[in-house]
DNA sequence: GGGATTGTTGCTCATCTGAGCAGGGTGCAC
DNA sequence: GTGCACCCTGCTCAGATGAGCAACAATCCC
């Protein structure tokens, strides 16, 4: 395009979206045909000159979403936009506002959902409406009695998810991560929590977040893991966990022994499963993010704008 | 507005702005009337969600030029974007390329043209197309010949005005101030600069920029004033200068006395004319902007949004 | 210079969209 | 319960707009 027609396509769009006046008008003022307005209006939106934004909380990104599916091969994914946020905090409240819609929304109903804990699934569980899924069955699919602080957290989030379904809600009353194998394996015996850990392998559809490998892990947090341990998980090429297991870029378990240890549904189950629902938002979880979503432990991704781009640049030049 | 409904009118808006859906598509998919969609889009925009931004260097406000007319009595606004711009400098070039592009569309042309001199005249005269107004005669209005760096600014800038408009330029070989009156008195004497000023007296049409008063003020740089002397004009109540002259806030000459050692014509004349069009932008202007403007020392302004914007709130609260 | 190719222009026509209006439902006062 | 005012809904209709097309101009290659 030539540079006199650039200029004129801005005046153009200054006219039209400023000014709101029909194409017809803007070619009286600017001595053009109304088909020629209609181009330039068209050549400067392809050229990138306007720039429409919708800012609202809860607001997605739908152009987004759907080069994410056809990149990555989800089943769907949810892109809350980030337009007007300052904080990360307020990203992640978007994000589980975002999920628990989506949650919301499904059809048919899970009858069996499989939740894990943390902070963002109990964002999640706080942005629910009473009577969002009627008969829900809440099961929790890894451990969490969290050892000092935050004790409850992870069963209120199930108890919150479930109450607001009128539904009812299946605890895994265990830690997250056991001392010894031994008495991890005694746990698993008990037939009261071998009968929550088939009722989790079986769940319908899983929901789950996924923590970054730093100091501000939540497992750090409860206290089952030391920040020593997370920098050895690191070194060793953690980037992250999922359901209480620590992997790498390629999905992998970084420390088979210290998952051996860990109480819930393993990261195969998940990978098998056909409906399990990520929600990780924040751009210190990018990277987890990314191992996820590359080595299908999800069929549904609930993200923020600026992941889902650091998720779609790296599939650009892999 | 009910809750769903605006959440209703942000999906509509995703899907008729990001994925170019008719509002009919948009109905079918939210299971809406195509005319309760129309009114949610209405909605979306009435509350500010959607915003609609023309990024490019030669974009202006338009809306916001209206209102600078309409609460000021200007005949003409000029107003530049300043969305994505990062520097001042960058603010200050698109202002004086809005300059040159009004100077350019000016009817009639003026016969004699009178300038003032400093960086955004300079700027104004740089982004001026050879040609831009056939035969017009370029007087300069103040003093300037530098006493230090910047050597030949002043007469660059009015000779390139001119010789881009294949016509004449007319300097004006003085200092910008005098050491003593008397000085000043035989200078303007003399009778090939009495003819200069006559002649700048008699202009059809003006454009000049304006100075804060502070430390990096031209007439500092040039070596005219010393640091002191400005701070001591601020003290007395200087915003900034026009055509080398000091004024504060109600647009009076703050030193009469080193008003009177100034050569050039005076803010009255300028007052006086009845085509006078400031160049001013930047964010350490807004003080002289709203000098300018409020006491009609020009009857176009050329600014920037962000200085626009100053002057329109303080309108707002008086 | 001639011919082919590419891009531009002004048009027709079908579709999309906003303004205005009538009917029906809802809430409120009496 | 009845009447009234208000708002919301779905409609008609006219104006606005985009897609597609034929004519024309510009450019390039021979």
């Amino acid at each position: 395009m030539s540079d006199t027609d650039e200029l004129l396509s801005i005046r153009a769009a200054e006219l039209y979206y400023e000014e709101n006046q029909t194409q017809d008008e803007i070619g009286v003022i600017l001595r053009l045909t109304r088909w020629k307005v209609g181009r330039l209006l068209a050549s400067a939106k392809a050229n990138g000159f306007i720039r429409i934004e919708i800012v609202h909380p809860r607001a997605r990104r739908l152009p987004i979403e759907r080069r994410l599916r056809e990149s990555t091969g989800l089943t769907d994914a949810i892109v809350v936009s980030s337009a007007g946020v300052s904080s990360d905090a307020e990203l992640q409240s978007r994000t589980a506002q975002a999920a628990a819609d989506y949650l919301t929304s499904l059809r048919p109903i899970p009858r069996t959902l499989g939740i894990s804990w943390g902070r963002t699934l109990h964002d999640v569980s706080l942005h629910l409406k009473q009577g969002w899924a009627p008969g829900v069955n809440v099961v929790q699919i890894n451990g969490g009695v969290s050892l000092n602080q935050r004790t409850g957290t992870a069963a209120s989030t199930a108890v919150t998810i479930a109450h607001k379904a009128d539904g009812s809600a299946t605890l895994l009353p265990s830690p997250a991560i056991f001392e010894r194998l031994e008495t991890k394996q005694a746990m698993e015996a008990d037939r009261t929590v071998a009968g929550v850990l088939a009722l989790a392998r079986n769940a319908q559809a899983y929901v789950f977040s996924a923590g970054q490998a730093d100091a501000h892990s939540a497992l750090v947090d409860s206290g089952y893991l030391t920040v020593a341990q997370i920098d050895d998980l690191v070194a060793r090429g953690a980037v992250g966990d999922v359901v209480g297991r620590y992997i790498d870029a390629n999905g992998r378990i970084v420390d088979p022994e210290l998952n051996e240890r860990t109480v819930g549904i393993q990261i195969d189950q998940l990978r098998r499963a056909p409906h399990t629902i990520a929600v990780i938002s924040g751009h210190s979880k990018h990277a987890i993010a990314r191992a996820v979503v590359r080595n299908g432990l999800c069929t549904v991704l609930v993200t923020d704008e600026d992941t889902a781009n650091a998720l779609l640049q790296e599939k650009d030049t892999p």
